[in-house]
DNA sequence: GGCATCGTTGGATGCTCGTCAAACAATTGG
DNA sequence: CCAATTGTTTGACGAGCATCCAACGATGCC
C-alpha cells in the first residue's frame, strides 16, 4: 500500500490572509519554528514541545497549518511526515517565510 | 493645544505572532493595503473601501492594528491620521512587510 | 452658542476558535 | 489474533472576536 497525502490546496489557491491566520496563533507558529529549523521532515506529534497540549488539539493545528498551504502531510502506517511547502510559499510570497524565520529567531519566545 | 498619539506599543515590544493575528483577518489586511500603496499618511475612516461596514468596526480594525504594533495614529482635531510602522517593523522584522506588499500585489483581492 | 461632523466606547449578539475528552480507525508488534 | 500505539473525528464548552447599534465626547463651523 503506497503513502497518500493529506488534502491540501493547490499553490495557486494558497491564501495570504489566510497563511497569516493561520500563523496568528502562539502554537502554530511554535509549530512553524520546529518545520523551519530542526528536521525538514519525519515528524511526529510526540516531542514537539507541546506536551502539555492534548493530542487531538495538535492535530487540529496541524490541520490548520495544512489547509492554509502551509504545510503539507504524508501519510505512512501510524505515522504522519509533516513537511513545509517551502517551495510553494517562496513561489507564491517570495521573502515571506525568510521574513518570518529571522523574526522567529530574533525573538527568545 | 498639540497633537498627540494614541497609545501603541514600544518596537522592541512588538510580537510576530500579534502581527500575524492583527493581518489575519480580511478586512484589516485590505487597511495594510491601503497603507503600503497609496499615501503614507493622512487617512481619514471614510473613502477607504469598507463603506459596507460600521464606523465603530473600521474604528475596532484600527486599534488592533494599532495595538499589535502595525499603525502608528496621531489625534488631530476630529481627525486621526494613520500611517504604518515601516520602519519600526523593518527593524524588529526585516523583510516581513516588504514581502507582505508583494504578496498583496500578486494577489488580485 | 448651537449644531453638524468624526471617531470612540459600551453593550448586545452571533459566530469562530482553542481546548479537552471520549470514541473511533488504522497500523504495528507479540 | 489480540493488544498497544498513533492520529483523527466528533461533541461540548468557554473564551475571544467581528459586527452592529446607540450614546457619548470632542472638535470645527456658521
Amino acid at each position: 500500500m503506497p503513502d497518500e497525502w493529506l488534502p491540501q490546496p493547490a499553490t495557486e489557491d494558497i491564501r495570504l490572509v489566510k497563511v497569516l491566520h493561520a500563523l496568528g496563533d502562539p502554537v502554530r507558529l511554535q509549530l512553524l519554528s520546529v518545520y523551519l529549523k530542526g528536521r525538514e521532515f519525519d515528524c511526529e506529534l510526540s516531542g514537539l514541545g507541546l506536551d502539555h497540549l492534548h493530542k487531538s488539539t495538535v492535530s487540529h493545528h496541524m490541520k490548520v497549518l495544512r489547509e492554509a498551504g502551509v504545510t503539507s502531510t504524508r501519510v505512512s502506517g501510524r505515522h504522519r511526515f509533516v513537511q513545509l511547502r517551502r517551495s510553494d510559499l517562496d513561489k507564491r510570497f517570495p521573502g515571506l517565510l525568510d521574513a518570518l524565520l529571522r523574526g522567529l529567531e530574533g525573538e527568545a519566545s
